[in-house]
RNA sequence: GCCGGAGUGGCGGAAUGGCAGACGCGACGGACUCAAAAUCCGUUGCCCGCAAGGGCGUGUGGGUUCAAGUCCCACCUCCGGCACCA
């Protein structure tokens, strides 16, 4: 009668947990402290996906057992709540964003609870909340009030730049400007990616391929006036301090291959006057440097590269600017203007996708001039093209066509010299006539026509002409990232209000004087708007809020609000700090409880984080680390992404457009494909084809979820037909945690079997009311009971260390298997069981531990120790190999040395014939392992 | 193109260089039942064989080793990411 049923035991328990305030955690750890972090959702309208709940189960499962171990444990979570989809909706349903916002929090609060989670709900936090909001205002200002000093690698108060003396010469508004010139938070009027249908300008991360991340949307650029974040400053840190982390090394490598730092040299190429001697010109520029040396702004009359092979500068035989080279103009002759203008014209619509390689061919124009090899003199003309990018390094390259593919594609195409200065130095032979078929080598070799360099090799030669460079003032070391500064503002209504004011004149024009607002008048709320259309220009929707919200006054002046808002990264940069002083009014954390809880010790997300939200957090972080906020360099310890889980395996077979079916592989456009139910397929060799029509392949493949493919699950689906406790073990059971993996439904059945069957061990189902089973009695547990009790505490108790949850699982499964046929099983084997299911099945665990007469809750009970007396054989079966194969097995005592194995193997009968007439050649005895002849004969 | 990751039964997956396939799903057989479901017990990598037994097996080809899913070299396929960063 008393079956197990979840859905009576889950609620009942999650509300037993409510009540108690059991998963709380306290103010400041009581001892050893385990911050366990998930990457909070974004509340979509479409509610929880099952991805959701495989990282959130694995760290509840870590959080669960580190609190039965006695640790103190801070599990929270929380929404990050701003974001375009609230705001479409908005757009659509006239519905204003708060609204569908705090329903869809609702709705995802719930689902989590739903799950058993043990999260400390006091501690919630929505990056919506003014109260939240306040504080990433407030960060802003930090930001903003902070610039980076070069020397010390660190950020300062901004009231400590020094003011250079021409600057401060030149008065209090030089000065202002000055100074936000050189803060972390910066205004910009550089071109951005402006997308029409969305309505906002887009971070380069956002724009993929030439459209929009979201929705797939064209994207043209406009220059426009927007918030940046000096974010590159600190590019060398963010790739150093990666070294002290524990991520996974390919999310490293993301990070430092986005962050992109190269090593090479500036180097100047003298721009000779219009009119005039140019070698004279040159001989005389060229002294000048020996006795200046090398300017840190390049001067008017030089053309200044970023090369990372100042060895190849023999092998120069053009200069390449990008189109927005400020030089541009000057370096187009009179007779090349009409041609270069249309050409920069015509780049400049481009996207950004059509000037990456993709695009067919490489495109340029000559300038009609030319600029002075600082080596040799030479004259080098100087082009522009659009595969030159303005916004890395200098904007301008010196192409080195036979020792670059991207300047070798340039020459090719119109038909420039290439001149050969490095050979492969290999070892065997010593290189001869150049071999004219491959005038392309990108790699590293030796040097030759080069002048004094030659025969040096790429990298003592990189060294010496580094050296030569800088002391002849016409070059020096330079490193160069491809991460660029952050764009940091939307023009969208859902975002968080920057804490800015512009100073308006008598007129009502902005005078460009900026004001940051104290940090007491936070937050900024946002305005009451009834039109949350996006304009057809870039002017935000907030520049259409109520006088009384977007002008204020201060000091006798009158301002205009900052109108943009701040982007979704915004809020999850610093999430994790606010949970721990999730609702302090006086700062934004208070610093002995961010000393006693942080570093972050276990972080999961899903990969897809990798670069942006996990660079942007450590980016805010260290900015803060420096204005001496946080305690700690680095907000992340340990790092683990759980893997994608896809739709069920599908069989798709397709039907000829002329009738019956073509193979898989086969198939055209024409063609039409079809699910086919896995009863009609069956697997032949390498492939699966139909049963009915053997000759027919069709493909066999697991999809990722999505709406339009119809093969999403729903969690509260599989909760109302299997259980919260199930749909955890699943999920955990199907593979290592990091892994891709396809859904099975019939899969969660098997583990809400396995749970059905740890019911029975307790429960005797067969009774009226819910009763012990009959089974359950008094006795002390035997040896083989506690050899199999204290070998599976042993291994779940390192598999949730290692997050191997699916082997934990499995050999809890195998402790049932040996439990479940035991006419008698013992009381005091099947509590600590109990707890060791606790973490994975929390609500039947909590049930079965009070059946068992305990007092509630299993969760924070003692955790299991392996006895290790339990953990040893006193014999052990050896296998025995003749020429390393399996011939048979004996058993032997498990502290049996090799001699005792050799012989035992050899006694063994089948071993002895099959050695008899033949020469032991070799014999391998690994105690504890195997027994291995080799013979002859 | 470049950089990661992965290829093991019908399926998801286990395996400190030492018995390949733990555990689960599915399938098959048995017990219980009038019957079915549920449950319990058992079998289940492939091939040959009545059996005892034997052979073959971790994407492909080579190598190292007494011994390779695991280490090395080359290649193939799939998945993910990056994509003119000089």
């Amino acid at each position: 009668m008393p079956k197990y049923d979840p859905a009576t035991i889950e609620p009942k328990w999650q509300a037993w947990w409510d009540e108690h305030d059991t998963f709380r955690s306290p103010r400041l750890p009581a001892n050893k402290k385990a911050y366990i972090l998930d990457m909070f959702p974004y509340p979509s309208g479409d509610g929880l996906h099952v991805g959701h709940p495989e990282g959130y189960t694995a760290t509840d499962i870590v959080s669960r057992a580190a609190r039965m171990r006695g640790v103190s444990v801070i599990h929270p979570m929380g929404f990050d709540a701003f974001g375009l989809p609230a705001e479409e909706h908005a757009i659509r349903t006239g519905t204003p964003p708060r609204e569908s916002t705090e329903r869809n929090i609702a709705t995802f609060r719930r689902q989590l609870k739903m799950l058993g989670f043990s999260y400390d709900w006091h501690r919630e936090v929505a990056t919506t909340d003014p109260g939240y909001v306040r504080w990433t205002q407030w960060i802003f200002l930090v930001l903003h009030d902070t610039w980076f000093d070069p020397e010390t690698q660190r950020g300062r108060p901004i009231a400590e730049l020094p003011i250079p003396a021409e600057v401060a010469a030149a008065g209090e508004q030089a000065v202002a400007a000055y100074r936000d010139e050189q803060r972390l938070a910066y205004q910009s009027e550089a071109p951005v990616n402006w997308c029409p249908a969305l309505g906002t300008v887009l971070a380069n991360e956002e724009v993929i391929g030439g459209v929009s991340e979201r929705g797939g949307h064209p994207v043209v650029r406009l220059p426009l006036r927007q918030w940046m974040l000096r974010i590159t400053a600190y590019a060398d840190r963010l790739e150093r301090e990666l070294d002290s982390l524990d991520w996974p090394t390919s999310i490293k490598k993301l990070q430092r291959d986005w962050i992109g730092r190269s090593t090479g040299a500036e180097v100047d190429f003298f721009l000779p006057p219009v009119s005039g001697d140019t070698a004279a010109g040159f001989a005389a520029w060229k002294e000048h440097r020996v006795d200046t040396g090398f300017p840190e702004q390049a001067p008017d009359n030089v053309l200044r590269i970023y090369t990372t092979r100042p060895d190849t500068l023999y092998g120069v035989t053009c200069m390449v600017i990008a189109p927005e080279h400020p030089l541009r103009a000057r370096l187009t002759t009179a007779d090349r203007a009409a041609t270069v203008e249309a050409y920069c014209e015509a780049a400049s619509h481009k996207s950004d996708l059509d000037r990456t390689d993709l695009a067919e061919g490489k495109t340029g124009v000559f300038t009609g001039s030319s600029c002075v090899h600082p080596l040799t003199g030479e004259l080098v003309p100087i082009w522009v093209a659009d595969y030159v990018l303005a916004s890395y390094g200098t904007g301008a390259i010196m192409s080195v066509p036979a020792h670059d593919d991207r300047d070798y594609e340039f020459a090719q195409t119109f038909g420039l010299k290439i001149v050969t200065v490095v050979e492969p130095a290999t070892a065997e032979s010593e290189p001869t006539a150049q071999d004219a078929a491959a005038p392309l080598f990108t790699g590293r070799g030796r040097a030759i026509a080069s002048g004094p360099y030659n025969g040096m090799e790429t990298d003592a030669f990189i060294g010496q002409v580094g050296t030569d460079l800088l002391e002849a003032g016409l070059g020096r070391p330079a490193v160069n990232y491809k991460l660029r500064d952050w764009l940091f503002s939307r023009q969208r209504f859902w975002g968080e209000p920057f804490p800015i004011l512009h100073e308006l004149d008598a007129a009502g024009e902005p005078t460009g004087v900026v004001r940051a607002l104290d940090p007491e008048e936070l937050p900024v709320p946002l305005p009451e708007l009834t039109d949350f259309r996006p304009g057809n220009t870039p002017d935000p929707p907030l520049s259409r809020a109520d006088a009384s919200w977007l002008y204020v006054e201060r000091d006798g002046k009158r301002y205009r609000r900052e109108t943009n808002t701040m982007p979704q990264w915004a809020g999850s940069c610093w999430y994790y700090l606010r949970f721990l002083d999730p609702t302090n009014n006086e700062q934004f954390l208070d610093p002995e409880v961010e000393r006693a809880w942080m570093p972050v010790d276990l972080y999961v997300g899903g990969a897809e984080h990798a670069v942006l939200h996990l660079l942007y957090s450590r980016f805010w972080h260290k900015v803060l680390y420096d204005r001496g906020h946080v305690s700690s360099p680095e907000p992340f310890g340990r790092l683990v992404n759980q893997g994608m889980i896809l739709g069920e395996m599908e069989f798709t077979g397709y039907r000829a457009a002329a009738g019956g079916w073509i193979s898989a592989g086969q198939q055209g456009e024409a063609d039409t494909p079809m699910k086919i139910p896995a009863e009609q397929v069956e697997k032949q060799g390498e492939h699966f084809v139909l049963r009915d029509a053997p000759q027919v392949r069709v493909e066999s493949r697991a999809y990722k979820m999505s709406k339009s493919r119809g093969n999403v699950v729903n969690p509260d689906q599989v909760v109302r037909d299997f259980g919260a406790d199930a749909l955890r073990l699943y999920e955990m059971f199907m593979g290592p945690l990091e892994a891709t993996k396809p859904w099975s439904t019939t899969g969660v059945g098997g583990v809400r079997s396995f749970l059905d069957r740890c019911w029975r061990l307790v429960v005797d189902e067969r009774a009226e009311a819910l009763a012990v089973a009959a089974q359950v009695c008094e006795d002390e547990p035997d040896a083989d009971q506690l050899r199999h009790l204290h070998r599976t505490i042993a291994k779940v108790t390192t598999d949730i260390d290692s997050l191997s949850f699916n082997t934990a699982i499995a050999k809890m499964m195998e402790f049932v298997n040996f439990a479940t046929p035991l006419e008698r099983r013992p009381r005091s084997l099947l509590t600590p069981f109990v707890k060791l299911l606790a973490p994975f099945a929390p609500h039947l665990a909590e049930e079965l531990w009070a059946l068992l007469g305990q007092a509630p809750p299993v969760s924070l009970a003692d955790w299991p120790v392996a006895d290790e007396q339990w953990l040893r054989d006193e014999t052990i079966e050896i296998p025995v190999q003749v020429q390393g194969k399996l011939r048979a097995r004996v058993v032997v005592p498990a502290d049996a040395d090799a001699a005792a194995l050799e012989a035992a193997a050899a006694a063994e009968p089948k071993i002895a014939a099959l050695l008899d007439g033949k020469q032991i050649l070799k014999v391998v005895a690994v105690p504890g392992r195997l027994v291995n002849f080799v013979v002859k004969g």
